[in-house]
RNA sequence: GGCCCGGUGGUCAAGCGGUUAAGACACGGCCCUUUCAAGGCUGUAACACGGGUUCGAGUCCCGUCCGGGUCACCA
């Protein structure tokens, strides 16, 4: 059997987009899930805008995700390089050969002339395309054209009058006509392949089996096939995947929120979570599980269970996994995670002493359950830092008021001042110890003890509040709390 | 505009000629709970429209409408 050999193929332009991740993605989940390999390929003819940085970026991005490969940039393989910029050599023969069987021609006509045709074509309400003004030179006049300092580019002769026939994977056949393609340009003025012949090149010397990417080249691999086949070479299989839309329902862009994969991990979604919510827009798994590992995935995945249609990015979804994700976390990951919030935020120093790690470890385990990404954790601490307190509400100023209070919070100082240290684990059976001597219900005593020390009616659990604030904070929130609502105890 | 792809609740989606048209997110209610969150139960809500084909169409065909993609010396 032949094996099965995937690509993902980036253009080094920018950060990983998030839709770019996706056909990774999918790339990834078919080559594992069938036993073949992924192939990462760089695609850098445009090299205006292409950089190394983009493309160490874009790796990063795949590595943060999970995504690892078996032949590319940075590790070879037999079919190396796997920069386009750098395998120039091996195409040379390929158009020599083209030029040859008259399959392709110089082509002198400036930008300038070219934008002239477009013009002309619509103007008359036809469709813009190459003319075919060079396709017959003769040598004299391509000698005459060089002689006027012209730079030519190459152009490959589309066949007429012929259906061309995708077999697409996820879109069952797709039929273009020949005569829609105009003659398009294969080699640039700069030597240069332009990405259609680069990539039929690339794809078939690199022995791709199946060609996954998105939906936005769907028409242009008529072109390619063409290629193919005047060439000689072997087709790969196609899959076309539908776009990721934003909320407006047009191609995701910048407007719609962050669109690279990197923000995302900035803003703090684990990358499980991402993963998990990009493999469910536009596949689906036959259960009704909607969390899956990798490792589920790659045994779930199959591309007849991909949708023709396109999906809309839903902000709440990714956040819901995400907040899944986190809770099933380690506490000491989301510790690892938050520290730099914390630090940008100011609670914690550039270089964390040991009682500063261990304050976010329990600030951690405090929020653990109230987080959709680890970003928000900035936005709970002044519950849980800091001696600025302020009773939110007369309704929590009223529970200050109760007749019990005093013998709450007193009962409440004695106790923690009897503890060497409080951690979670000690304060948990203290404040039931306290409901029980002091014959209180639950409400009576945790509602007081948290708005004493919080401001705050809500927030979470209070033998986790407690530890992280610690004996002092606590000492000077009640003093502050107790003075604003006005009572002695 | 030409060509191509698509159209099931607000969103992601299952469905492959016969179902009370799944499930998830979001939203509302109830329960649990010291609060919130989480969790459990539950509710509102969909086959774009019009013609066919068929005993029977979300499912097949045609048309209309709507959305998207593409028409580069970008990838």
């Amino acid at each position: 059997m032949k094996e099965i050999r995937v690509r993902f193929a980036p253009s080094p332009t920018g950060p990983l987009h998030i839709g770019g991740a996706r056909s990774a993605l999918f790339n990834y989940l078919y080559a594992k899930a069938s036993g073949g390999k992924l192939i990462i390929r760089i695609e850098d003819t445009d090299i205006e805008r292409s950089s190394r940085q983009s493309e160490e970026n874009i790796l990063e991005s795949l590595k943060w995700l999970g995504i690892t490969w078996d032949e590319g940039p940075d590790i070879a393989g037999p079919y190396a390089p796997y920069r386009q910029t750098e395998r120039l050599s091996a195409y040379g023969e390929f158009t020599k050969r083209l030029l040859a069987e008259n399959k392709a021609y110089y082509c002198y006509c400036s930008p300038e002339e070219l934008e002239a045709q477009r013009q002309d074509f619509m103007a008359k309400g036809e469709l813009p395309r190459y003319n075919g003004k060079c396709a017959e030179l003769t040598e004299m006049e391509k000698a005459r054209l060089e002689a006027e300092g012209r730079i030519p580019v190459i152009r490959f002769r589309v066949p007429l009058n012929q259906d061309i026939v995708i077999h697409d994977l996820v879109r069952g056949d797709v039929i273009f006509e020949s005569n829609g393609i105009g003659d398009f340009v294969i080699i640039k003025s700069d030597g240069l392949p332009t990405y259609n012949y680069a990539v039929v090149l690339d794809d078939a010397l690199m022995k791709i089996s199946h060609v996954i990417r998105a939906e936005e080249h769907l028409s242009n691999t008529p072109r390619q096939i063409v290629l193919y086949e005047a060439l000689g070479l072997e087709l790969p299989l196609f899959a076309h995947i539908s776009l990721i839309l934003g909320k407006d329902r047009s191609k995701m862009s910048k407007r719609h929120g962050a669109t690279s994969v990197v923000q995302y991990k900035e803003l703090g979604y684990l990358p499980q979570a991402v993963v998990n919510f990009l493999a469910l827009l536009g596949w689906s798994p036959a259960g009704e599980e909607e969390l899956f590992s990798m490792e589920e995935l790659i045994a779930n995945f199959s591309l007849d269970r991909v949708a023709k249609n396109p999906a809309v990015f839903d902000m709440d979804k990714l956040s819901w996994i995400n907040g899944m994700y986190i809770r099933k976390s380690p506490v000491s990951e989301i510790a690892h995670m938050a520290l730099p919030f914390l630090q940008q935020a100011g609670y914690v120093s550039g270089s964390p002493t040991e009682d500063e790690q261990k304050w976010v470890e329990l600030v951690a385990a405090a929020l653990q359950e109230h987080l959709a990404t680890v970003g928000d954790i900035v936005e709970h601490m002044g519950i849980l830092a800091g001696e600025d307190v302020t009773i939110e509400s007369d309704e929590a100023k009223a529970i200050l008021h109760e007749e019990t209070f005093p013998l709450v919070i007193r009962a409440f100082q004695e106790k923690i001042a009897q503890l060497p240290e409080l951690t979670p684990e000690s304060i948990k059976p203290l404040l039931k110890s306290l409901t029980k001597e002091l014959k209180l219900g639950g409400k009576q005593v945790y509602m007081p003890v948290r708005i004493a020390l919080t401001g705050k009616m809500h927030g979470p659990e209070l033998f986790y509040v407690i530890p992280v604030l610690g004996k002092e904070l606590i000492a000077k929130r009640i003093t502050k709390t107790t003075q604003e609502a006005g009572v002695q105890f």
